[in-house]
DNA sequence: TGTAAGTATGTTAGTGCTTACTAACTTTCG
DNA sequence: CGAAAGTTAGTAAGCACTAACATACTTACA
């Protein structure tokens, strides 16, 4: 996938400073979420930008700081659409609709840009510092955003007191394993799509913490 | 005169083949789960064993048999560790027994064994090719064991009609997320001990599959 | 039992290859 | 022209891996 931007050309178009820049940072992002940073050269990344290595270099001091552009790149393009899908389901009161496109959201992020979690894991089992930011501006804040909302319904009386930060990492434990199974591990033995898979575990999960008699909780019209 | 300004390695310790073998390989485990294979030098290896590198590749022929031996290895002492577990509480139709002790054990043993995670991941990331059989040997193994239990508790009408497979996935992400974010992003913000994680992810979870009624097969529990 | 021979375990000092990165030069374009 | 975008041809360091030699332990046999 995405390997268009990954073909090589015998002609060495020449491009603009932003252009090439843009193309390098694309392309080191593929070839580092597929093989790691260390695994990957700053020769080949070169190749398949179809330009010779010291145009690397011009870009960047050091392969470290490619890297870092890498993240920084992923972080802010991704924290804003999280952020936007968050909000956006936040402003009602359905359960339902709330967890259901929150998952939903989660799988099919995975499912669209497979190198963002190859990423994140390779950045943090590899110990590179800006993991932490990484991963920060992510699960854990997506992660905060559900444990407030489940502090919420727990004081509307929706839900049973249970710990809302513990709740919530096993409703994101489970959407992210899923994904995370799907992407790493290539284990694709659940025939569902992404809306269906979201659907049932919001359902195990709303009947999980729900007060029993709570049937269904959508927004009290009156 | 004496040349006390030298490395430390003052008595080369003679060890047996095996002996050595085994040191070597449980230094490399370690090393490999903290910095990867491609991480990882042979020259690091035989200075944290106090041998010369030749050493290493008198017991393996390349540093890529090595790892071999360590996957291997691991692989077998966890099955055979997991299985027990699951046949242990597989016997006896209590539920919150059957996920708890789960759970529990599953915590547990990443907590003790912090490499094992570490290097599953490095393996899948890193595209080596016994990734594949390390994988299945353990999280996969173990999501069958639990469909089946599922599916078996189904048919009993105690759970309601859901997809086994499925859920066992909801379970399983739910501990190994939690195992995951304290293994490798340190982000230990749950101040739960792994026995009261299990309660609580158990708790979630059965609550959310068992029928309406079924207020749990507890035999002797208050 | 003493000890030389034989073997297992260790060392040193490399090899050739790959890597990130650089210097000095050439080509394209406004 | 002059600057921007490209090239070639390196370098020093680090890598997995090896050959040749050194030392400790075991065993065979008087």
């Amino acid at each position: 996938m995405a390997s268009a931007a990954l073909q090589q050309r015998p002609r060495p178009t020449r491009m603009r400073a932003e252009g090439r820049r843009n193309q390098i940072v694309a392309i080191a992002a593929e070839l580092f979420s597929q093989k790691g940073f260390r695994g990957t050269t700053t020769k080949e990344i070169a190749d398949h930008a179809g330009v010779s290595e010291a145009i690397i270099f011009r870009h960047f001091a050091t392969k470290d700081d490619l890297y870092r552009a890498i993240l920084d790149d992923k972080v802010n393009q991704t924290t804003a659409r999280m952020k936007e899908n968050l909000n956006e389901a936040a402003g009602r009161k359905d359960d339902n609709a709330y967890f259901g496109s929150l998952a939903y959201e989660m799988l099919e992020f995975h499912r669209k840009d497979g190198t963002f979690m190859r990423l994140l894991l390779f950045s943090a089992l590899e110990g590179h510092d800006l993991s932490e930011i990484f991963f920060h501006s992510t699960a854990r804040e997506m992660k905060n955003h559900i444990r407030r909302y489940i502090k919420q319904r727990i004081a509307d009386g929706a839900f049973r007191p249970i710990d809302p930060a513990l709740a919530a990492r096993a409703f994101v434990g489970m959407v992210l394993n899923q994904a995370q199974v799907r992407n790493i591990f290539r284990d694709d033995d659940l025939r569902f799509s992404n809306r269906q898979m979201a659907d049932r575990f919001v359902d195990i999960f709303l009947n999980g913490i729900r007060k029993p008699g709570h049937t269904g909780s959508r927004p009290a019209r009156g």
